[in-house]
RNA sequence: CGGGCUAUAGCUCAGUAGGCUAGAGCGCCAGGCUGGGGGUCUGGAGGCCGUGGGUUCAAGUCCCACUAGCCCGACCA
């Protein structure tokens, strides 16, 4: 994709209301824009990094068996009220035509469990695993943080559904894995952290905690066990015990949650297993917030000069940009226009900077938007038959051959990342 | 939902004690020089000073209300 034809700008200057890193060098680097107070547009470059976090989520989610559904993100009343939730106070209610009462959705319990319930017939069609990748809408008091709080935010949400709890047990243990394998291939360090159940259960729940400044959670790690814990599950009074824990500010990116049959008792919903016996239908839920991981990349990966996408969730994968002189010469055209079309066609994602700048403001533009792997091609790399490679966590240029360019970015294309952090 | 801060050009901000015919930098438009880290010169466009009310000879400036954004707290199944 040629720079000139990018829909967004970078700024120089910070929004002046940009507290976190996230919302500060997401917005000057043109990926989103504030609409109001937790709802954003996201621009192109924004879209493409939600995406890859979406797309992650879901070859995770499909690895373990999930199958994507869609609900609707209005939803009526009364499904609520069936499962004594309409009263919950994040709910964003709204007036339809005709007076009817609806509510945009906040989490889908709700609406799954009676769907589920209506399309199975027999104890031989568990376990169902449903899931979906769409918006929700929480009421929140106080939206903060950029991508971190919102109350229009992007939300995958998976629902289990098994009648044996060794069943469900196996598959909240390997969501865990796939949770963690997200937030790998996201270049997050997640911890897997103790949390209650609380109303719905006696059970820890476990929440994905990633540490960072920005977060609004606190972590407690036992000293002798190694055991993450929330707050609310830390015993009482041994909250500030800097000898018992190590104490993170952490922002929560996804949690699991044993429901049990909360869900599937308010609605009645029970199966008839193989002697014949109505048996409870026991549930799970399963959420991460794509947008919320897309902020927490950017709180951890980025230094003074912007972001530092890691290569799984980097908008394109390679920064090519051109110098050209006054007289901009025919060769660095070609020669640029070449290594663009080669890459993209096996699936490398350029973004070429083509426009007729002065190389500084290029440069400064592109480490804003923090694309992986920077290539520069000037007269001088021509006279030396050369490219310039440069990534954007190394301070150092060094000069590949025209000839090897392409090969050399394939197999850097391949290699797996080093990811450091940055903060 | 309590407490605090803020609102002036597209963006970031200045505007002293009430005297404004409202400024700067960046960005934008036209042109010159320049061409490897946001360079430089010339000219230009661009404002209901968040909204409504009040005080005053006079309000961007003082007072009240509202709205919006941000921060702290509470909240976050």
């Amino acid at each position: 994709m040629r720079y000139s034809n990018l829909f967004g700008k970078t700024t120089k200057e910070a929004p002046h209301d940009a507290d976190c890193f996230n919302a500060k060098l997401l917005t000057q680097g043109g990926f989103i824009h504030q609409l109001m107070a937790g709802a954003y547009t996201y621009l192109p470059l924004g879209l493409r990094a939600l995406d890859k976090v979406k797309q992650i989520v879901r070859e995770e989610m499909d690895a373990i068996g999930g199958q994507e559904i869609n609900i609707p993100m209005l939803t009526p009343k009364k499904v609520w009220e069936d499962t004594g939730r309409w009263g919950i106070d994040v709910l964003f209610k709204l007036e339809g035509a005709g007076g009817k009462e609806l509510a945009l959705a906040a989490t889908a319990e709700d609406m799954v469990t009676p769907l589920v319930k209506e399309y199975v017939r027999s104890y031989k069609d568990f376990p169902v695993l449903l899931y979906q990748i769409n918006d929700k809408f929480r009421n929140e008091p106080r939206a903060k943080s950029g991508l971190l709080r919102g109350r229009e935010f992007s939300m995958k949400d998976l629902y289990s559904f098994h009648l044996t709890q060794e069943g469900f047990e196996e598959f909240y243990e390997k969501s865990k894995q796939a949770y963690l394998n997200v937030y790998r291939r996201c270049g997050l360090n997640a911890l897997v952290v103790k949390a209650s159940g609380g109303d719905f259960t006696k059970r820890f729940s476990h929440e994905f905690q990633v540490e960072t400044d920005a977060g609004e959670d606190r972590v407690y790690i036992d000293k002798k066990t190694g055991e993450a814990f929330n707050r609310e599950v830390v015993p009482e009074g041994d909250w500030e015990n800097t000898e018992l824990y190590d104490i993170k500010k952490t922002i929560e990116v996804g949690n699991i949650f044993p429901l049990e049959s909360r869900f599937s008792d308010a609605i009645d919903f029970t199966v008839t297993d193989a002697n014949g016996k109505p048996t409870k239908v026991i549930m799970g839920s399963y959420g991460i917030g794509p947008s919320r991981v897309m902020g927490s990349i950017v709180e951890v990966h980025h230094d003074e000069k912007g972001i530092l996408w890691p290569k799984a969730v980097a908008p394109f994968h390679v920064s090519l940009i051109t110098i050209s002189g006054k007289d901009g010469s025919q060769r660095l055209e070609e020669v640029a226009s070449d290594i663009h079309d080669d890459l993209e066609a096996s699936g490398i994602e350029v973004l070429w900077d083509e426009r007729d700048l002065r190389p500084g403001e290029k440069f400064a533009d592109t480490d804003l938007i923090g694309l992986p792997l920077r290539l520069v091609i000037s007269e001088k790399t021509l006279a030396e038959d050369s490219v310039e490679w440069k990534e954007r966590h190394e301070t150092d240029a060094r000069l590949v051959k025209i000839s090897e360019i392409v090969e050399q970015v394939h197999e850097w294309f391949r290699a797996p990342e080093r990811l450091t952090s940055h903060e």
